[in-house]
DNA sequence: TTAGATGCAAAAAGTTTGCCGACCT
DNA sequence: AGGTCGGCAAACTTTTTGCATCTAA
């Protein structure tokens, strides 16, 4: 089953509906298969749909999050904006001088969430992971 | 050196002042020594000082923060707002139905940053690690 | 004396809400 | 017909900025 179709059938289980809108959107994060934010998803989905509202994005991402169907993500310890994944397994580092964005996998993480079940029977559903410093780059320019 | 002095002496260092405004808000920052936002450090700073601004607590945060002497984290994955701690080395679990909020070590942490720099060749200098899901009583809660 | 800090009000940025009309089923 | 959804404008929240005044050094 296509993630259009799970989709679908997650937001029809819900008692929603699948407008042409919110297929769109679907179709635009799976297509881009990265973060994306609000604003930056807008600009997209505008050059396909140029009536479709700034509002609507943040609705439909607000109800296929909540419906599980994509994950919410801070990358910058800034944490300007939300940004959004289907998956969203994989974290950030950000440089503090040229800004720059590098991401990361790590089962670090994964064991984190381990040792939170273990040691404080806590149910870890989501984790944010935001690291900054400087990248290797600046760190040469710095040392010069 | 005791952390006001320590503070007087690296605000001025960096060319700045110490008003009676910034000494209460590192007095309040060091003896509620706990993470703080800017508008629970305003409240507490009116109750000694009822003509403080909430502007000064931003502007007096955001300096000591360039100087090193309190860190910024956010505690919540909602991110709503920033959280300032003398030391920051404690992170935080909040529970998505009750909202409370677990402190807690962990030097994985630590072996993240140290991941990122063999293998990255980044320089890690902050991270935030924010986790949330469901906590001992609610997941008890849940399965009734 | 004078650069730097404060207070006030207004702006900014990202996100949410209220309302009404349009659309699905 | 009835509930759901989208568009628009306005509200909201947290944080920052401009400007005149004041204050520490």
């Amino acid at each position: 089953m296509s993630f259009i179709e799970q989709a679908n059938e997650t937001i029809r289980a819900a008692g929603g509906r699948m407008t042409t809108q919110r297929q769109l959107i679907i179709e635009l994060i799976e297509e881009v298969n990265d973060q994306l934010d609000a604003e930056g998803l807008f600009q997209l989905a505008r050059e396909r749909d140029d009536s479709i509202n700034l509002t609507t994005i943040y609705r439909t991402l607000n109800t296929l999050e909540s419906a599980g169907l994509i994950r919410q993500q801070y990358i910058s310890p800034d944490h300007d904006r939300k940004y959004y994944t289907l998956t969203g397994r994989t974290y950030h580092f950000t440089c503090r001088k040229c800004k720059r964005v590098i991401p990361f996998k790590s089962d670090l993480i994964d064991q984190l969430k381990h040792h939170l079940e273990t040691e404080l029977h806590a149910m870890a559903i989501n984790a944010c992971v935001c690291v900054d410093g400087l990248c290797p780059d600046c760190q040469a320019e710095e040392q010069r």
